[in-house]
DNA sequence: TCCTATGTTGTATG
DNA sequence: ACATACAACATAGG
């Protein structure tokens, strides 16, 4: 489910719960989650302490924490963060609970893609410090867009925009919807755009992750009808721009739907 | 039973 | 070394 602003959505679920003492912290140990983390250090580090801040950068967030360390939750595709009542039992997926007294900060995660990270320090750890400017920075800019493509020319421009070393936080309808607002066809190589599609899709880039971190990085409420995304998995779903029928095909391994009305192959990859 | 799923990574190949 | 493509990870739901 998580791209950039569902992530940063569930981020501030947990923030009810910042600066309140973790009395008790409950781990699956055995969960594919804790892969990279050191589980043991972990729950020693946060019993008596509590998380101060919370933040988000791509699909990564991270929370810091009285003593000096960063706690990183990555939701992979069907992670989720939520707060419970200290009421509720525990679900199958519930991987990572602390407890605050009346309330539960919960994260779970049923297919286990998603990850938790631990470190301790002033200094932030490379998974944090490594993520590229955001797309709504005046960092991320037209120019590194281009340098990006050409180094990639021969990858059609939708596998190119999930690469999270260049467009922190797209995903696959973030993708498609960016591609169908700059009018550009998901196979079309990356290398073989012109200068001014390359101008639009940076400036795409920005509108739709300024856009859904405005309505569902705050609402969780599907973005309009004027958008591709309730149009999408719609099966007879049809392009709210140009009124014709919606495709879907996979291209780089995901489902990607485009509308043939707008969205011209000038260069074919098969 | 078979197919799908808003993600990332390791590995094989060119 | 670099770029590219895809299987694998693990589970639930239609």
């Amino acid at each position: 489910m998580p791209e950039l602003a569902e992530v940063d959505y569930f981020r501030k679920r947990w923030d009810v719960g910042l600066n309140h003492d973790i009395q008790s912290v409950q781990i699956h140990e055995r969960a594919r989650v804790f892969r990279d983390c050191d589980t043991e250090a972990l729950k020693a580090h946060l019993i008596g302490s509590s998380l101060q801040s919370s933040m988000s950068a791509g699909k990564q967030m991270v929370f810091r924490t009285s003593k000096q360390a960063w706690l990183g939750v990555h939701l992979g595709m069907t992670g989720e963060l939520c707060v419970q009542s200290s009421e509720q039992a525990p679900r199958k997926s519930d991987h990572l609970v602390l407890s605050l007294g009346s309330l539960m900060l919960v994260f779970s995660d049923p297919r286990m893609f998603g990850k938790i990270d631990f470190h301790q320090g002033a200094q932030a750890p490379e998974w944090w410090s490594r993520i590229p400017p955001a797309l709504i920075s005046s960092a991320f800019t037209v120019e590194a867009v281009a340098a990006f493509l050409n180094r990639r020319a021969r990858s059609s421009i939708k596998s190119v925009l999930l690469m999270q070393d260049r467009f922190p936080g797209i995903g696959n309808w973030m993708a498609d919807e960016i591609l169908w607002r700059a009018a550009i066809h998901p196979r079309s190589l990356a290398g073989q755009l012109t200068a001014a599609q390359v101008r639009c899709l940076h400036r795409e880039c920005r509108w739709v992750a300024r856009r859904a971190l405005e309505t569902i990085g705050t609402t969780m409420e599907d973005p309009p009808a004027t958008w591709l995304f309730p149009h999408r998995w719609r099966e007879g779903g049809v392009c709210p721009r140009s009124r014709t029928a919606l495709v879907r095909e996979t291209i780089g391994g995901r489902t990607s739907c485009w509308s043939p009305g707008r969205q011209r192959l000038s260069v074919a990859l098969r």
